[in-house]
DNA sequence: CTAAATTGATTTATAAGTAACTCATTAAAC
DNA sequence: GTTTAATGAGTTACTTATAAATCAATTTAG
């Protein structure tokens, strides 16, 4: 049973959500796309959209970034074609499949911080 | 009133979704952070980190991005300082402001596509 | 100037997500 | 090898977000 949600976001996410949402709206206007039509084609409401561009927190990231994909704003500097995050996929589960799979504290003094 | 929500999404969108999520799994263990106590910090469950962790696009973007940089993980590419995000934002609001501030289809022929 | 479309803001019924819990599995520390 | 904490997976009650609709305001095209 979930208990009521109060979220709190550290100054980086809101910084980082408000620039995200600051270059979809720039980059939907630039590409003179209105919202409804901007909205329709990534199957969200024109409401939801209104969300995003003000940086609502709350916002589903599939629709975030299906938005920002529409409006061609690159993800990962990584051009929309894609091949280069396909890459970067690559590499990350290499590099996962050479660390632990999982995360254990030790008893004695790993000197962990800093 | 919600019509039943079927989503879809672009194969770009899911490549950026199944990077960030690899990338924050594996800046958790590279810092040997559990689930539990990442989850505590972001203020959300432990379920929820796992969906995070699973690229679920349903996530809200304000609870994947805390764990970001929770993990350490930078986004934008820009440090986690933000000093460097907060001069982008200002940037885009700059050029924001001297876009229009609507979208119209003009009548005959403005050549938009391609 | 005028018309009309775009946008912003609200509201509401309904659908969907979330936290909490449980339990089995498994891998890491000793 | 043994212990035990960490993880994965699934369930459920309850909270929340969502799409749709409406309406006023405003800006852009002609």
């Amino acid at each position: 049973m979930p208990k009521s949600i109060v979220r709190t976001y550290s100054k980086y996410t809101k910084e980082a959500l408000t620039l995200l949402s600051g270059l979809i709206r720039s980059a939907r206007i630039e590409r003179k796309l209105s919202a409804q039509e901007v909205a329709e084609r990534a199957g969200i409401s024109r409401s939801m959209l209104q969300r995003i561009e003000k940086a609502d927190p709350k916002c589903e990231i599939g629709a975030v970034f299906e938005v920002a994909s529409i409006v061609g704003l690159a993800l990962f500097d990584a051009e929309l074609s894609s091949s280069k995050l396909a890459n970067n996929i690559k590499r990350t589960e290499e590099k996962l499949a050479l660390l632990p799979q999982r995360v254990r504290k030790s008893k004695k003094a790993v000197d962990d911080d800093f």
